[in-house]
DNA sequence: GGCATTGTCAACCATTTGGTTGAGTAACTT
DNA sequence: AAGTTACTCAACCAAATGGTTGACAATGCC
């Protein structure tokens, strides 16, 4: 319970289950019930997705029967964090790119076209 | 364990530890010994969280021994998952806003000029 | 107020998860 | 070939997860 919030937004999304109800929240807001009509599970089950969802942050109510509505904010968490990290190993990729074409280059004269062969 | 890639991610990435272990692969490969280092948990933990890494796609080894690497790829799945839906929910937040604005216009002519406190 | 509908809470169950320790295997070193 | 080092596998354990059913609470309608 006291897990972080990344944590618990990722852990949110794993479940196929959840995942379809932020699919379908995303295009428009639902009642528990309208939630819950499509999946062979029961509304209880549901209910107790719901409340990882809303838990994660991904979700909010007004009140006891409102709409579900998806919180969209969220999202920059993630992405945010995936992006970090993407972007620092892509950029090692291409440092390592760019030092495999220098070795290659260093090791093999015979490549490195016409100038400076002269060393 | 026939769960679908897309929750395998999630569900990899939900765990602190396995999140830092990225965090940390992202800038260097590593060896299995080197990554479990810093924590205070045993090798062989560490060692059976890099196998759910590697279980996701989120990371590989040549061999037993080699240092571990980010598998860049995967991050796009989720982006893409993501972008979609925040996407989606945005455009109708932005038909929202622009209903509610029309509303307020045809409702409160009163408001839509601009100071009359006069009532 | 009374009743039906809608959703949640509680208790329970099977499975999964994250950790442990101990034993085994694979790979370098000499 | 033998020994050390690095890692994985197996068995086990406690806690969390996703599901069930049954009882309860809150809302909307007569």
């Amino acid at each position: 319970m006291s897990e972080d919030r990344l944590s618990r937004v990722f852990a949110a999304l794993a479940d196929p289950t959840r995942r379809d109800l932020v699919a379908r929240l995303a295009s428009a807001d639902a009642t528990v019930g309208e939630l819950a009509a499509p999946y062979d599970v029961s509304l209880q089950a549901v209910s107790k997705h719901l409340k990882v969802l809303e838990d994660a942050g991904l979700v909010s109510r007004e009140s006891r029967r409102a709409p579900v509505r998806l919180e969209a904010e969220v999202f920059d968490l993630m992405t945010k964090w995936i992006e970090r990290y993407q972007q620092q190993a892509e950029k090692r990729y291409q440092r390592l790119d760019a030092l495999l074409a220098e070795m290659q280059e260093s090791t093999s004269p015979r490549e490195s076209s016409r100038e400076e062969d002269a060393s």
